[in-house]
DNA sequence: AATGAATGAGATTTCATTCAT
DNA sequence: CATGAATGAAATCTCATTCAT
């Protein structure tokens, strides 16, 4: 709700989340994000108590993003036609996750390694993902929605992490075709 | 290929291997991976000239245990065994799976975020894992064999995000089936 | 002595009184201080130029305590009287003696380790009280009035010490008693 | 026991016993302490894990010098030779005293501040001299020798503030002869 | 007068790397 | 070859003080 003096809070979680993304967060300082947020470091504590509250207002701003694009996928007509919105915004991105990955996933990798409830955060996120996806399968009519979901979400992010390790953008729009075939074909 | 000195050189990349695997590469200091190893922080230095260059260290021994397991299923029959050996390898493993990840796509998704050549290092593994699936489909006399091939290794990097995001071992024992019908159904 | 706008000074001065005391002057940010006078830290520079003028004016408060102290003894009929009651009042505060130590004291040890004048305001303090005491003593015709006063103030200084280290109130108490013993055997 | 390249690490103790005595605990950074033990800051590290554990070498250092000084006295013939010495060694040590209080005193009402461990080990200290006192007054077949040894130990504290307070090692002094005087009297 | 926000200097701490023996 | 010790650059964090409104 704090949104005075330029919405420097909401800067700073911005920069946060996509410096994070590209970069990691142990290679990331607190200087690169306020460099990149146009603040001076010292400011940053006037936000944000520590390094990782800064990371988990990045992680809430992530699933912000995450909960829009759902309920922009909300709109339309049929489940088959939301699952396959999602795959046709993954393949969009697929330049993106190329270069850093998809944001959720390798986060979560790297917040896994930790037993702070950091994981526990980015956890959620990719947890509301599944559900979602859970829930349009179920919509269809299908006895395995779960266990569709599940390998919806794992086919995205396994070929983020191919698309991401092999540099080639390509593959992410050959998986997206071939799981719009598999949608249409249940 | 040097084997003086007690081994300490081979002792020194296993524990680079197993910790790198566990902590993540920038949250591991060197006398963390020293002290796994029982070699003094000092003595390091002489085996391998930088941080870096032991990290890389641990990647090769991640692709000599890839090489030697890929190696292994050659030894099966027909190719359906021995994509099937590969997956049920993966499902042996998913304990380790769900508490730090799949070593090769943890370590490539965390160091895809640099441009420093040890990205390339892990991705060459990936491809080398990528090619063998693809030479299995196309012995299969599949016209798709790159294609699929790369679709089931993304398959097991997405099931092992998941896996590891959401602590759940049996994530990768019901994908594990799921993989098998699927190879058995080609 | 300005009492406008809510006391806010006032407000502020005893709160630093208090916290002062019981954080010490090097452990205590002027945000706790603030926080605990309920006055926004911004605001605190409009009454007091820096930290150490905060400090001082807190010294203040506490020599302002003493003076009123004294005031009210010098009621009392007698200079023993007055002497004993010093020593009462001591041993009523044991609690607070033992949890935070002499005002007085502490922050006289405290500011000693420094040499920007704060020192000497709170020595003043001290040496009025020692003053005090060696009018009674001179009033009961004692030669070594001054030593006497020396030693009584020296006694409670040094069993606030013990009593604060060692958290044990009752050693205030039983000082006091043999200090009433030794002031009616003058 | 460490003992090599030039007991770096005594001589990080020993100066930081004498800057905190000199500076108080809050007032000295790690900096003022390796400058003056001649040690480059980031090495102090090595040394000790955090500012807290040099604090407490230092403290440790403080409890030794008191040990030896307890011990050397125990050398002399009787219990009040030792008192009397022990007293001796106070105004020997009065223009210390008058520009920086009694280090055990002075740490402790600095420490008493905190509730980590750190006040408790120099209340250790204390009690260790309170004891010892205790002791010799024991011998003189006092009954109250506990109550004794508490005046003793208490009136050289307070004497100390007051010293230190108002810069006049000459109390100490006169307060030297005064506790003497009150020896011989028992 | 009042105050949320801003700032920068400085403190603690970490760690890859180097050195001396 | 071996190794405990050393080093300095950089990161996180704190806080008195100032600023803009």
């Amino acid at each position: 709700m704090t949104r005075r003096s330029g919405g420097k809070r909401e800067r700073l979680t911005d920069a946060a989340a996509r410096v994070l993304h590209e970069q990691g967060v142990e290679k990331t300082t607190l200087a690169d994000i306020a460099r990149a947020a146009d603040v001076p470091v010292g400011n940053v504590y006037y936000y944000f108590k520590t390094k990782d509250d800064l990371v988990e207002a990045a992680i809430g701003t992530h699933g912000d993003a995450l909960r829009s694009t759902l309920a922009a996928l909300d709109e339309l007509p049929t489940p088959p036609d939301r699952l396959k919105g999602l795959v046709r915004g993954w393949v969009d991105q697929r330049e993106l996750a190329a270069r850093y990955g998809c944001p959720t996933g390798t986060l979560a990798t790297e917040l896994d390694k930790r037993a702070d409830g950091l994981d526990r955060k980015i956890a959620a996120h990719m947890r509301a993902l599944v559900d979602w996806a859970e829930r349009q399968f179920d919509a269809m009519g299908r006895d395995d929605a779960r266990e569709l979901a599940v390998a919806l979400i794992a086919a995205y992010q396994g070929i983020s992490v191919l698309t991401n390790t092999f540099r080639e953008p390509e593959l992410m729009a050959v998986e997206g075709r071939r799981l719009q075939r598999w949608i249409d074909s249940l």
